[in-house]
DNA sequence: AAGCGACACAACCGCTGCTTT
DNA sequence: GAAAGCAGCGGTTGTGTCGCT
């Protein structure tokens, strides 16, 4: 709705977009870098709201952005990242290089959402996946969840002490800055540098190979497993996702 | 060839959380 | 500490395309 103040406010326009809106969206990004998306329109000259640039930007016109089917590999990691995160597309996203969250969504309800109907049944969208959840540490600061391993049957908050076959995820979440997200996963089988941890800098960067975040999805989805038999199927207790910081 | 429905994907909307003032 | 603005997320809708009748 446009307001009819005392000042003249731009009607932005709305629908698929034009080679030519692209290029002056491709070149403001050159000349700027991406970010100060709600000035856009002033700068470019776009008549397209900050947030509909974005989009634009990040699920289209990106380098980074890898085009094309997707393989058997990369659907076999969204099926499975899905079973461990839920309908948490950008984390899901984040770990498929050149791949979006609007592209893992769409594909995911139109091609997967087929082939498994009993399992989407399952995941009601509207429950724990639809608000975002509040991060139980600060931001940048790593923090450790010690969780146990298929072999323990107590429900414990995750994070436990138990010291039964113990797994450690440290999680970083650098949302300040330009919302790179850092990842240590737990140790995987020792290819993947120095302290064999995989390190995932920015989720849209190209660092990740698919068999390294397959030794880590292996390492979880034992606890998946659990969780879905306990009643609380297919997502990984808040405890894991956002973990208490030990001591 | 035309009409229609299903499908795929791009784009929008509403909301939340973080940062800045 | 409060308010405003911005960025990002996930759900939903809109639109173009394709295949079938």
């Amino acid at each position: 709705m446009d307001k009819e103040g005392g000042q003249q406010e731009i009607k932005l326009k709305k629908g698929p977009w034009k080679p030519e809106e692209d290029l002056l969206l491709t070149q403001y990004v050159e000349n700027h870098g991406e970010g100060k998306w709600a000035t856009v329109s002033k700068r470019s000259g776009l008549k397209r709201g900050g947030k509909s640039c974005r989009l634009r930007w990040k699920n289209y016109l990106s380098p980074n952005l890898k085009r094309g089917e997707m393989s058997q590999e990369e659907e076999d990691l969204i099926i499975r990242m899905h079973n461990l995160l839920g309908n948490r597309w950008s984390l899901i996203a984040g770990r498929l290089p050149g791949r979006t969250d609007n592209e893992v969504k769409n594909y995911w309800n139109t091609h997967l959402i087929k082939r498994y109907p009993p399992y989407i049944k399952r995941v009601s969208s509207r429950s724990s996946s639809n608000k975002r959840r509040k991060l139980s540490h600060p931001p940048n600061s790593p923090t450790i969840c010690v969780f146990q391993s298929s072999q323990s049957s107590k429900k414990s908050n995750g994070c436990g002490g138990d010291n039964n076959q113990k797994q450690e995820a440290v999680i970083t979440d650098n949302r300040s800055s330009h919302h790179a997200e850092s990842q240590q996963f737990p140790a995987g089988n020792g290819n993947e540098g120095g302290k064999g941890d995989i390190v995932v800098e920015n989720p849209s960067l190209p660092q990740l190979d698919l068999s390294s975040i397959n030794v880590w999805l292996e390492s979880f989805e034992y606890g998946a497993e659990r969780w879905s038999w306990m009643g609380s199927p297919f997502y990984l207790p808040e405890e894991i996702m956002y973990p208490t910081v030990l001591p």
